[in-house]
RNA sequence: GCGUUCGUAGCUCAACUGGAUAGAGCGCCUGACUUCGGAUCAGGAGGUUGAGGGUUCAAAUCCUUCCGGGCGCACCA
């Protein structure tokens, strides 16, 4: 039930067929109609700009066709029940009473899908994908919140979406991560001393890693790493992806699937999505141009197999092989994106951190490539998290070399704060989170505002003892809601709307937004009770006007159905 | 230098993607609990949307030239 697509279509159909009265001739901009909520001040339910839009292409006056326009519309669809032309040509319109009561009580109806289409798409959602080689730090919890949320709002509307993590298990990082281990282990066992040298990890988790795999393999042989590395790095891979996993869990996040670099190489897939590259000629043989701005020194005069993902847009061509011929990270990635086509999917998405920008072309060139440009990549980004503790930023260095792990952040903070904080800003601008605001409770924490708002809600069911399950519906033929209740009517039709844009732009933060405004018209009209006793809403222990518990419904339906999304709970009293 | 992204009230951010008089929170000032949950509410002050130019009925939003911040600019992963 989207008021705004419902009524859209009225309006485009009557303008259609009557277009001789109106005597209009073009409607090439009749899809830049659009139906919105007036600003607050005009007090009416509806605006369009059908009237300026249409004025354009057909060179006439938008005043005299408003004119003619309102009066069509007051004839010909009944649920409008005064128009108004107010600045330069819009229309302001307000619905019947009777209209309201109809929508409202389809909304009642619906419940918990109020809001949702009927999408039917495969989405496959990476993100997280932080590599195996220790915890989750802060940054990753940003992109990871994002990332489910995302998921879940695209769930929402009917999609199937996979929520797929792509481990890097393979290449030098790995072999260094694994060396660290074996170090660790060789300095708990034989008392040798840990020395720190160049790419080696020196953080403390490293030790636990190492700890725990003595602990369950007592018999683990570590006298040369040649000969003990792969059975050290399927043991350290494990624990480091279970640290990981039962981090993701903490922030109520569980993925569909894990995805393992390695395995693509065992399965062979990159040379076979190089050769599907080359049949389609996007691949060439050549030396790259050397860097520029900073001098490189690893930069070699090599031949080289080299994508062509400037074809695509891309600033560069790309090199898929080193200087000793072995796979690019790149050309792994490229045959992981090949994987992820062959699956099936209609939409892919990529959820990366701003150290990533510079990648984005590159992959999502790669994708347009192998798909014969029939599957579009889309890639966003988190901006930076910077972290405070009452105002002053906030470093912490004690547990792992110089950040700040997610098991530091969950055990200062809940998750649900977590979640909704990490969602309250775009996502491409950079996030200030400070541990103690976070964790107060008060206006200032959002989360809890909008919580106490539910909470009050439950706390009136239980009040008129009240069941949230029982259906309560309003009678049109007696409908009259005061200002409060319009305003709170005219948020709740917002909501569709709010999905649909959160949808389109792939912007959750939205949806935080929006239920902050909702709370405030609640938490408003609920303290005019206290001063004028015509607007409380209980009277001697019962409900003073049926209507009212049917607008109470409304904002704990949609806050329900926000908060899900969101993937943070709602307690019923605080 | 190149790419990318951001610049909006003292601070942190919104703005339905081109709409009307640019909105919230914090902070500041003034008020509201004997009554439905004060983790709340009402009111006030606060703006040349970084600067200039352009596109049009309409620009914070699009184009362009500057200025300033972030991130990236290996064959790392």
């Amino acid at each position: 039930m989207n008021i705004f697509e419902y009524y859209l279509k009225k309006i485009n159909k009557n303008i259609l067929e009557n277009k001789d009265i109106l005597k209009l001739e073009d409607f090439e901009s009749l899809n830049n109609v659009n139906l919105e909520i007036p600003p607050q001040q005009y007090n009416f339910d509806l605006s369009t700009n059908v009237a300026l839009v249409l004025s354009k292409d057909n060179k006439i006056n938008p005043m005299d066709l408003g004119t003619k326009i309102k009066r069509l519309f007051l004839k010909n669809i009944d649920h409008f029940e005064k128009i108004e032309i107010a600045g330069p040509g819009f229309l302001n319109i307000k619905l019947s009473k009777e209209s309201m009561a109809f929508l409202i009580n389809k909304i009642l109806n619906i419940k918990d899908l109020y809001g949702s289409k009927k999408s039917n798409e495969k989405y496959n959602v990476e993100f997280v994908s932080a590599n195996p080689t220790g915890p989750m730090h802060v940054g990753h919890c940003r992109g990871a919140v994002f990332g489910d949320v995302l998921s879940n709002l695209l769930s929402f509307n009917g999609n199937k979406v996979i929520k797929e993590y792509y481990i890097n298990d393979y290449g030098n990082q790995i072999k260094n991560f694994v060396e660290s281990v074996y170090l660790r282990i060789r300095e708990i066992k034989y008392n040798e001393k840990f020395v720190l040298k160049e790419n080696l990890y020196p953080g403390e988790y490293i030790k636990e890693i190492a700890e725990k795999i003595i602990k369950n393999n007592k018999n683990i042989k570590v006298d040369n790493f040649e000969d003990c590395f792969q059975e050290l790095k399927e043991l350290s891979l494990a624990r480091s992806m279970e640290l990981i996993k039962e981090d993701l869990k903490k922030l109520g996040i569980i993925h569909n699937n894990f995805f393992s670099e390695s395995e693509l190489i065992k399965k062979d897939l990159v040379n076979k999505s190089v050769k599907l590259l080359q049949k389609k000629n996007f691949v060439k043989e050549g030396i790259l141009e050397p860097p520029k701005g900073e001098p490189n020194k690893n930069w070699k005069k090599v031949k080289r197999l080299i994508f062509k993902s400037t074809e695509f847009g891309d600033d560069t061509d790309r090199a898929l092989q080193k200087n000793d011929g072995s796979w690019t990270y790149f050309a792994n990635d490229l045959a992981y994106h090949s994987d992820k086509i062959d699956r099936k999917f209609d939409k892919l998405i990529n959820i990366l951190g701003a150290d990533h920008t510079g990648y984005i072309k590159r992959i999502s060139s790669a994708v347009l490539a192998l798909s014969d440009r029939k599957i579009k990549l889309n890639c966003k980004v988190c901006q930076l998290v910077k972290l405070y503790k009452n105002g002053k930023p906030f470093k912490m260095s004690k547990r792992a070399g110089d950040f700040i792990s997610a098991q530091d952040l969950l055990k200062e903070v809940n998750k649900d704060s977590i979640r909704f904080m990490m969602l309250n800003r775009s996502n491409d601008v950079e996030l200030d989170f400070d541990f103690e605001k976070v964790k107060e409770k008060t206006k200032e924490n959002p989360v809890y505002y909008v919580q106490y708002a539910y909470a009050r809600i439950n706390s009136i069911r239980r009040l008129l003892k009240i069941d949230p399950k029982d259906k309560i519906l309003v009678n049109p033929e007696t409908f009259s809601p005061n200002e409060f209740e319009e305003k709170i009517i005219r948020k709740i039709f917002e909501w569709p709307k709010i999905i649909e844009s959160s949808i389109n732009k792939l912007e959750p933060h939205k949806i935080p937004f929006y239920l902050y405004e909702l709370s405030t018209l609640f938490h408003s009209y609920w303290s005019k009770g206290n001063e004028d006793n015509k607007y409380r809403i209980i009277e001697n222990g019962r409900i003073k006007k049926v209507d009212t518990l049917a607008f109470i419904n409304l904002i704990a339906i949609v806050i329900k159905n926000g908060m899900d999304i969101l993937g943070v709970s709602l307690p019923e009293k605080m």
